[in-house]
DNA sequence: GGACGCTGTTGACACGAAGTCAACTCTAGC
DNA sequence: GCTAGAGTTGACTTCGTGTCAACAGCGTCC
């Protein structure tokens, strides 16, 4: 088999298996079988178990879906309604995604994991500002800055929404809009 | 030594060891070794590896101080900033510590962990809720999951005053109290 | 056609960490 | 002095990771 393809077949097989089970107990050799292969194969590819965990979270975290195209031109507070509809949208389309890349750990966890998902959470936030039409403002990295901790935000509210089912999707939409909003016109002046 | 206080002073090895390093490299050996103590010992008082990690992330996430008392009578709009100043007073005389429970993991980390977390955040959240007088309040529930939201809210903001550096604790101030007159206001009720 | 080299693949080994167990030490009570 | 029990540890077993040399398929050159 191509070398390409069998690498993406056990990046495949790799990623389901640590979306649903903590990553400390998906060992190699489990990989290797659910690749149907034998496991050096799998250290010939990705090096350590650690590097293709992290190779893992790179593409669990880019997939997230913001559709930049089509942004609606009117009021503010108009765009960024339908920004944060679609923006649930496509969190709800791939939800058990989202969800897996929400969960969170403790002390002692990865510092190249902290730095996947802070730099996944800043593209992020720049998807958003430019929807929002203010990519182009000065002093936009204190708006950054404020947007990835709205971003802590929205995961926290997906999460209640979606995990512990204690808030309904309306309930996040109006917090999210109304927190960035807030953000927007009176924190971040100033 | 006496069994509560060699416990104890495992535990707290282990505790500086789980914070200053991911929780994978440290291993039962050196915590042993910060002990003072034989390898089998820590086992022996803690079980499994995994059991002291747990046990560690509960000390830690329980810590995190929100004074209770002596919460000033005025209008929710100055309680609010005073109880938020003085939540930012302690997470910044802590901030190590605090640093170190909201740092992140990702996807397959532990549902044991998650669950410590989950509950230290609506410990959090009801204390807040108590603070700024509206724990007598019908669909509390509500307020709770969106208060828990907030918190997710005020993580990220802190990490990025505290380890970004990308903002001032003035504007971590301004943003925290803006968002929760948002909830309370705006977002909270039906 | 056979030798050669390259890529994909694997069996077998080395190393290290987790968890278990029987045995040792020391103190308290008879 | 002797026993009982708690605290403690050396030694062993098990398991997972990472490495290495070797094998199989296949295209290429003499």
């Amino acid at each position: 088999m191509d070398a390409t393809e069998r690498r993406e077949q056990i990046l495949v097989c790799a990623t389901r298996l640590f979306e649903e089970r903590p990553h400390h107990d998906v060992s190699t050799a489990e990989i290797a079988v659910a690749a149907g292969v034998a496991r050096p194969l799998v250290h010939h590819y990705f090096g350590t178990k650690r590097t293709l965990y992290l190779e893992v979270l790179r593409r669990l975290y880019f997939i997230p879906p913001l559709s930049p195209a089509g942004l609606p031109s009117g009021s503010l507070e108009a765009t960024v309604e339908v920004v944060l509809d679609r923006w649930l949208e496509g969190i709800w389309r791939h939800r058990n995604t989202w969800v897996a890349t929400i969960s969170v750990g403790g002390p002692g966890s990865d510092p190249d994991v902290a730095a996947i998902m802070r730099e996944a959470d800043e593209v992020v936030a720049d998807r958003l500002i430019e929807a929002i039409g203010l990519s182009a403002d000065p002093d936009v990295a204190r708006l950054r800055a404020l947007v990835v901790a709205f971003g802590g935000l929205a995961k926290a509210s997906t999460r209640q929404w979606l995990v512990a089912g204690t808030l309904e999707r309306s309930d996040v939409h109006r917090l999210l809009v109304a927190a960035l909003l807030t953000i927007v016109r009176d924190v971040y002046p100033r």
